[in-house]
DNA sequence: TGTACATCAGTGAACGCGCGTTCACTGATGTAC
DNA sequence: TGTACATCAGTGAACGCGCGTTCACTGATGTAC
């Protein structure tokens, strides 16, 4: 049986990656020690150093793959109503992101608080988002161009709605600071904010 | 000359406060050690556990200082148009928070990295926010009795400015991922989103 | 198919760095008489 | 006003804990012949 070895070494390092998103999600990346990471795969402190260099290593390999799997999503979600003056376009643009960060919280918490202290991070973060923003300001661009006023330039315009939704998302999945209130209300509510706010009326 | 020690002391303390100001802002909060505070400060390690336990309480002092000072301000602000449905009663509010959050950004930004890593500074924080939060909600139950149909119940969607609020000052002002937005314009433009979201229409 | 050797993932005790924290000491300020 | 002693803020070297990282060792897998 060849392979074995490899096999072996893969599983551990799912095991690794598997355990270190169990622990961020309970305690917080800044917070994780690489003993916590390997006594929750079950493994000795001195196998992590097979397989990442240190927790910063681990933490860009769940980004790769958090990459790998979304490409496919967000390949599904390209065809998709442009007119961001329609309510439901917009609402399916935010209903989108919700289910993506809701999917990807611990990683995407992971980064952010890894961006606190390490500027490389924050510029990973910054390039994450940047394709969603300029996609939103080439509709916002449409908009502006079929004769409504925007709130300002559509660049600018769009990293409002981007930070709304990272900001409102954080709040309602990761701080739970916003109540009671369910997603859909969640979305609701942001998506009438980004309507009536880019097309100017309800 | 009596009260010279006394004297003495409080000027120790205080520089060690702007120091630790003046660290915080360049290399954040967590990444700062009690080391680098004492050497800003001019003074010996030692001297730290003269005047606080620890970083955490030193940042606690920042905050008292911080509340004290701005009792005053939110003082001689409580004068001002209620009516959310105007647009100048919203500009207002938000040209206040910007200046506000530009004026304290490093004790906030501290407080915000601080919640990353410790419960009992996240729970500070909501605390900070709730009356502002519960103050706006006030309005908008306001704007909402007078007719106007909101995206929300006034809590929610006064968490949701909230958020935005916090969400833009903070890119605005400590990311810089706006880029050559200007503080007046970025005023405008979540007075906008505001005000449209609001009352329903520009 | 079997034997001998090489390679490698995994182990966990040990090492050592960084940094928070302590503490014996100093010199200045305060108090008692 | 002066002297003797007490108190206290500040000092910085030393201590020690926590944790990242290493490394000699083990046992299993792979390779050569």
């Amino acid at each position: 049986m060849p392979g074995v070895r490899q096999a072996k070494a893969a599983e551990t390092e799912a095991a690794l990656k598997a355990a270190a998103k169990e622990v961020f999600a309970e305690r917080g990346y800044l917070n994780t020690k690489i003993t916590d990471i390997t006594a929750a795969a079950g493994r000795a402190a001195g196998s992590f150093y097979n397989h990442f260099a240190g927790k910063e290593e681990l933490l860009q390999a769940l980004l790769a793959d958090l990459l790998a799997e979304t490409d496919v999503a967000v390949e599904a979600d390209s065809e998709h109503d442009q007119d961001f003056t329609a309510r439901a376009a917009i609402r399916y643009h935010v209903a989108f992101y919700f289910r993506f960060f809701r999917a990807n919280r611990t990683v995407m918490v992971a980064l952010y608080q890894a961006a606190m202290v390490d500027r490389s991070f924050a510029a990973t973060l910054n390039e994450l988002s940047a394709p969603d923003i300029g996609h939103m300001a080439e509709h916002l661009d449409h908009v502006q161009r079929t004769g409504h006023e925007l709130p300002g330039e559509p660049l600018a315009v769009a990293r409002a709605i981007g930070t709304l939704l990272w900001g409102f998302a954080h709040a309602l999945l990761v701080e739970r600071s916003l109540g009671d209130l369910t997603e859909e209300a969640a979305v609701d509510l942001v998506t009438d904010l980004i309507h009536r706010g880019v097309a100017g009326r309800v």
